[in-house]
DNA sequence: GAATGCAATATGTCTATACATATCCGGAAC
DNA sequence: GTTCCGGATATGTATAGACATATTGCATTC
């Protein structure tokens, strides 16, 4: 057989994992084995083997050769979407409204996350975003002030998130999520019972020395994220 | 400067892109043009960059050359490991306890998802995972019966999941995330009070035609996950 | 029989070269 | 000025060959 291209090769070798050609557990023939059969160069082969070792579905070891996972499904990439881009995209009107914006000292948790280098003042924001006029998410963040500039940007007109992205240097960061109970403050933002079940998402993103920013959102009930795998 | 291994290269590339070298928006210099500066053939650099690109930080088309992307984190990579691994992998000893086993209809949000030529009967399992002998994860998994043997395996002994990975082809599926409130059931099987944040994984698994199986986990209030960027 | 060391082997990576392909830009035609 | 076309250019991919590296398994030694 002659396949041309590695992604042609590639869709093959799932193709024979996927009708069990090759089982799980199994060893495949070699690159060189394969590369004979499909009529290319070695390094062709192994552009399709490595991509599909990197998705999780084959697992790889010099001279132990290539075998087809056990547990193929491994990993699930989700998209992380800016909040205005993600209400746009639902074919929804994003606004959001400004309720606090001060310096205050952070609370224990969150001081306990972004380091405690700045365990004085931080600047706390806290946004509601709308999706065609209803509630969608409650943001509050924690922003670290030495990274903005003294006349602080006017955050009412323009996204926290978008004047970041355009004006400090990123290095890392980490995302979680969770199911919490709603607490006042955000039931009666949201405009839900107290103790309704949200889905939480926190985002820290750290520069290269102290951490930048540390970001709660609350997402309204019935709010969920799926990806395909 | 010289560089060895594409690694480094990458790494050379990202740390750049991280001090602002480079800024988002930003082309930077040709393929050829960095294979000279660090003293390496093209290729090289293709891979570096190829995997930066595939990571979401930089954005390459043909001709236009390489810039660095605007919204450099779009996505988040979070390992979907079998309950018993996870349970392990935190130090726990791992137990499951079979609730329920029957073949019932298909509940109509199960069949919208499974498919319309599943409307009639499912296999129902319904199983409690333990860790260290705690409540840790109730199941509900709705199974397409013809991809089961006759003599059905036992699976009080041997998880569903271990089963399948071992036993049916898979091909794709979907996974998603979202915050319910515990139903008097679950609320029971898992020790905690009606109407407690749950955080509920739902997966879905296709064959080559049909959906395979459907699986919807309930987990204990302060599950989390997390990953980093 | 057990321990050790060496050779065989499969993957990982790099090189140099070549051609394919998308796209930008400038020049020609109108 | 506008449109269209072709050349230049950067990336995408393929090739053969080479060496590096991890690991297996056999053979030798004790």
């Amino acid at each position: 057989m002659t396949l041309q291209g590695w992604e042609a090769i590639r869709d093959e070798v799932k193709r024979r994992i996927r009708v069990r050609v090759w089982v799980p557990g199994d060893v495949i023939p070699s690159e060189a084995d394969l590369a004979q059969e499909f009529g290319c160069a070695r390094g062709t082969i192994n552009r399709a083997l490595a991509d599909l070792a990197g998705a999780g579905l084959l697992e790889r070891r010099r001279r132990a050769g290539t075998r087809v996972a056990l547990l193929p499904i491994r990993h699930a990439r989700f998209a992380i979407p800016v909040i205005r881009a993600e209400i746009e995209a639902r074919g929804q009107l994003a606004r959001h409204q400004l309720l606090a914006c001060d310096t205050l000292p952070a609370p224990v948790p969150v001081a306990a996350r972004m380091g405690r280098a700045l365990e004085g003042h931080l600047i706390y924001i806290e946004t509601l975003h709308l999706a065609d006029g209803q509630p969608f998410a409650h943001e509050a963040r924690w922003l670290n002030p030495a990274v903005l500039p003294d006349p602080m940007p006017d955050f009412a007109r323009l996204s926290v998130n978008e004047w970041l992205v355009a004006n400090v240097a990123f290095s890392t960061g980490d995302i979680a999520f969770a199911a919490e109970a709603a607490g006042s403050r955000v039931a009666q933002v949201l405009g839900v019972a107290v103790g309704a079940p949200l889905f939480i998402t926190e985002r820290l993103t750290r520069g290269q020395e102290a951490a930048i920013t540390f970001v709660r959102l609350s997402h309204v009930p019935g709010y969920r994220i799926q990806t395909a795998l």
